[in-house]
RNA sequence: GUGGCCGUAGCUCAAUGGCAGAGCACCUGACUGUGGAUCAGGUGGUUGGGGGUUCAAAUCCCCUCGGCCACCCCA
């Protein structure tokens, strides 16, 4: 065995073919989605200031989540564990010319100082969409239609994935009523967003901790079970009635219990989570509407939400839907028969690429069976060969690799055929 | 950062203190102009790394690196 000396880094990933494939397929969708709702790419540094994230975030994402190191000049630089703060110093630096609202998204890496686990790594990637200078439950909604659009095009179905939504000012309403004070309401936020993992013993005595009565929390138990609770919330209604409009309804749903870990979020809050539970969250996201101004611009509102990779992915093996991808972006392989006609071979390849299609040549005369099957664990779809009775007739052999159909065609012929086949 | 489980061939795993193995994969051949199927043969290992105990360590102990699980947090 090649023995490793230098491992990749804890939590890292190398990308072999294979997994880039599967990245850029991710890539493609992403993209394909968030330019039918007419959002633009854009992208910010990898390597940040850590002032940038001083005043916001998670106190705990930058504190002790993020890769902080000293530069040469010893300036502390943060390997950037989120893009929002980007996003919102973008967005503050060219407040006064960017057009409002304006709709973003990005796809690029991110790494958070974590212990490694399944769906959760060092370094990852992650899907960004966002919409800045609005603030109707109109445009919360599209953000919630983009994602589900997305399950959908690759094949999600509304049983298997569903965006959990719930509303933070709704709930800030619903926590006044039950006499707990806007002081106490952030740390009751924090416990509504353990209740799904943690034992109800262990809750209600983290729920005492934090000092609510027993009647309050009777009354948090109560609210839980309050799947109607969104038609208390115009907002909310609004959401609902634009998701019906946007058509993307089904895989919506209210959930009391969500409410998400970022302080920032101030109104409408979602996550998308599998049906079976067996995946931390998919995508995360929401309403915030101060975050331009803690980077010194003027206020002004935003919804949007983050995808990771690894989840996604996860998600899409469990369901079968993680797609066969070509090994090769090859169409065609053309073998060398011996070495008299190796410059014939490379005479047909250039023809066929000269004639659009992508095409590879065995790098030497070998045995066919050998080039054959070459071309077999690649995937390539067809395979040429051009022998002495192909030269001597000026035509060429194709074989398609998928029904082992085999012709001999004139030369001229060859592109049309290959073409034929490899949309096969 | 805390606690737990686990690292053996490219992959999935055996061997529980006594000669490191199997299946699959890979290579070669049967098949000198054809992949997948079958048969035969073959390559491949400092048992993650380092140290210790022992006549003897994949096996027991310590350290370390990595993966996984639960915290923490979150994509």
């Amino acid at each position: 065995m090649a023995k490793v000396r230098i491992p990749t880094v804890k939590g890292t990933r190398d990308f072999y073919p294979e997994d880039m494939a599967l990245r850029r397929w991710l890539y493609d969708h992403m993209r394909a989605v968030a330019e039918a709702f007419g959002y633009q790419e854009y992208d910010g540094p990898f390597l940040e200031p850590l002032a940038l994230y001083a005043a916001k975030s998670g106190e705990e994402l930058v504190k002790e989540q993020a890769f902080v190191f000293p530069d040469r000049s010893g300036e502390l630089i943060t390997l950037r564990p989120e893009l929002t703060p980007s996003l919102a110093r973008m967005v503050a630096q060219r407040q006064k010319q960017l057009v409002l609202p304006l709709r973003w998204w990005s796809f690029g890496p991110f790494w958070r100082y974590e212990r490694p686990q399944r769906g959760r790594g060092r370094e990852f990637f992650q899907w960004n969409v966002d919409l800045v200078g609005a603030a109707t439950p109109e445009t919360d909604a599209e953000l919630a239609a983009v994602g589900a659009t997305f399950f959908r095009r690759v094949g999600l179905q509304p049983q298997q994935v569903r965006i959990l939504v719930n509303n933070r000012r709704l709930m800030d309403t619903q926590l006044a009523a039950l006499g707990i004070p806007a002081e106490q309401r952030k740390a009751v936020f924090r416990l509504i967003d353990r209740k799904e993992k943690m034992q109800p013993a262990a809750w209600e005595a983290y729920a005492a901790d934090i000092g609510l009565s027993p009647a309050q929390i009777q009354g948090l138990y109560a609210l839980f079970e309050r799947h109607d609770l969104w038609q208390t919330s115009d907002e909310l209604r609004r959401f609902f009635a634009a998701a019906e409009a946007l058509g993307v309804a089904d895989y919506l749903r209210y959930e009391p219990t969500v409410i998400r870990g970022l302080d920032y979020y101030t109104g409408t809050v979602f996550e998308a989570r599998d049906h079976a539970g067996r995946f931390r969250a998919i995508l995360g996201g929401g309403r915030y509407d101060n975050l331009v101004a803690a980077v010194g611009g003027e206020p002004v509102p935003g919804v949007g939400f983050a995808m990771g990779d690894m989840v996604i992915t996860l998600v899409l093996e469990a369901y079968g839907l993680r797609p066969d991808l070509p090994l090769s972006p090859a169409q065609a392989l053309v073998t060398v028969f011996d070495a008299d006609h190796w410059l014939d071979s490379l005479r047909l390849a250039q023809r066929l690429r000269a004639a659009g299609l992508r095409v590879v040549v065995y790098p030497q005369p070998a045995r066919l069976g050998k080039q054959f099957k070459y071309a077999h664990r690649l995937g390539i779809p067809v395979v040429l060969v051009r022998g002495p009775d192909e030269v001597a007739a000026d035509r060429v052999t194709l074989k398609h690799m998928g029904t082992g159909e085999q012709v001999q065609v004139p030369t001229e012929q060859a592109a049309d055929r290959v073409r034929q086949w490899a949309l096969d």
